[in-house]
DNA sequence: GTATTTGCAAATCATTTGCATAAAC
DNA sequence: GTTTATGCAAATGATTTGCAAATAC
């Protein structure tokens, strides 16, 4: 369906369509659950055992240079990754680290002021708290 | 000034207050430069030589999980650090990594609406774009 | 006095790198 | 054919942990 579109957006930034990077970058596109390094290179290699661990890890950096990927990190965790689609927000769970995504709502102007002379790029909410799942299980902690 | 008010709420958290336990907060308080761990094991051990690496890390653990301490993660970088004043948003560098402080601003009820079952504790706004000092810089990468 | 904290060095975890081989364009 | 990417294993960087000795309460 979107093959052709991944290959020619990484064509357009200059990366070769090899089959280990097209792979990381259909995942992404498959998959909103914003997995971590590990679980792309687990899932990508479960279908076709060609890729390494190091490979997975410089195609992600690859595609977050590329402005295909977003990458999140989460404190003390490992970071989290997911294809630039529609915009959004994020919702990041304390307790179990999930990152998920949130309805887009543009960031309104008086927020924008106290800038300065800083060049800004983007501008994102974090929203955090319990996921769905851990949000009943509240008792540790 | 606040070294009372420092130990107290230390001690309302269950922590007791060591020299060095002391000195991380009091160091926080006194910078609002977001430093890494590595800055404050530096800058605490250069004033009073007693500390050691993995207690500054275990003492940032103890506070963040007090709440006393706010953690800031950048995507590949090391963690930065805060002490909870007033407050603020972030600005993210995107070139050197430095976290700096924005004026607060409420986030609208629109934005809060679509959080379905999650239980939030807190919603920060976090700005990404070249800092004051890289800006005029701009040329590579 | 007792429970917590410290400091050290070793361990772990996420991620990156060097380099020879293989594949994309 | 040339340039870029891969896979491996080893390196790095950040952070954590085990444990005996020290210290806050």
């Amino acid at each position: 369906m979107d093959a052709k579109a991944i290959k020619k957006a990484l064509g357009e930034s200059g990366l070769r369509c090899t089959p280990q990077r097209y792979a990381v970058m259909a995942f992404l596109m498959a998959h909103n659950s914003h997995p971590t390094a590990a679980e792309i290179f687990e899932a990508v290699n479960q279908m076709d055992p060609r890729s390494s661990r190091a490979t997975t890890y410089n195609n992600l950096r690859d595609l977050v240079q590329a402005g295909l990927v977003r990458e999140v990190a989460a404190e003390g965790r490992a970071a989290r990754f997911d294809a630039k689609g529609m915009r959004h927000h994020h919702f990041i769970c304390d307790r179990c680290g999930s990152v998920e995504d949130v309805e887009w709502y543009d960031v309104p102007r008086p927020a924008l002021r106290a800038l300065g002379k800083r060049v800004l790029r983007e501008c994102e909410l974090i929203f955090r708290g319990l996921c769905a799942k851990c949000a009943p299980r509240y008792a540790s902690r």
